[in-house]
DNA sequence: GCGACAG
DNA sequence: ATCTTGTCGC
């Protein structure tokens, strides 16, 4: 994967060893039916201040997504941000965070991808597979494969292939918005996690744990740079 | 060889 | 992600 001219460029040493890293852990994920019953549902994100990245986790009722719990952890970033490596940059501190809990999730829901990547090994994936927990990916942008836009009206779906594999769906969770890409991350199907997404998209693109996470990322933030 | 590129 | 102004639509 060359790189955006639009970012600084990485040492290549670096993205070696990443690449590594990634095609090793890539061997643990599993795609497969879910072996759990989901009651509670979990969802992050995180946001920078100056050399620092925060973090949150939010853990919904299933299917009344009511809110029940919600925790930060605010910490170092140690690496920049490369295409294709965003976990190494945002889950050691989503890890931190995810050890707040007191509630414990049967899925996640991470902003970012889950196999939909060029290794096979998004952030949802790598999260999944470091804290051994089943995960599911919904992003904004494509990051790597081919597909055809979905209908303009809400339950619309591509699929999104990527070296004669299918590798997740582009899914439309509100009419005539911009659809989201949704893929497995770790111990989950494609199938139930687009159904998944689908089903917390209420009145907005993004699906409740996401974007509740968004959003109390943005309060912590504020409270964070007092 | 020319683009494309999660957050 | 973050930096930023006005603007369109429910």
């Amino acid at each position: 994967m060359a790189w955006p001219q639009h970012l600084p460029p990485p040492d290549p040493q670096i993205v070696r060893v990443l690449t590594h890293q990634q095609e090793s852990m890539r061997q643990q994920v599993k795609i497969q039916e879910p072996d759990f019953e989901l009651k509670l549902l979990a969802g992050c994100d995180s946001s920078f201040i100056g050399e620092n990245i925060l973090s949150v986790f939010v853990v919904l009722k299933y299917p009344e997504l009511e809110l029940v719990e919600s925790v930060w952890h605010y910490g170092p970033v140690e690496l920049p941000y490369i295409p294709g490596f965003l976990a190494f940059r945002e889950a050691p501190n989503l890890v931190q965070a995810y050890g707040k809990l007191q509630h414990t999730p049967d899925l996640i829901m991470v902003d970012g991808h889950g196999i939909s990547h060029p290794r096979r090994l998004g952030i949802a994936s790598h999260l999944g597979v470091l804290l051994n927990k089943p995960t599911m990916g919904v992003a904004k942008k494509v990051l790597t494969g081919k597909f055809e836009e979905p209908a303009i009206t809400k339950g619309s779906l591509t699929p999104l292939t990527h070296k004669n594999e299918l590798i997740g769906n582009v899914v439309r969770t509100k009419d005539k918005v911009k659809p989201v890409f949704v893929s497995p991350g770790h111990l989950i199907d494609l199938e139930t996690a687009t159904n998944i997404a689908l089903q917390t998209a209420l009145k907005h693109k993004l699906p409740e744990p996401t974007r509740l996470a968004d959003h109390y990322a943005e309060v912590y933030k504020a409270e964070v740079q007092k």
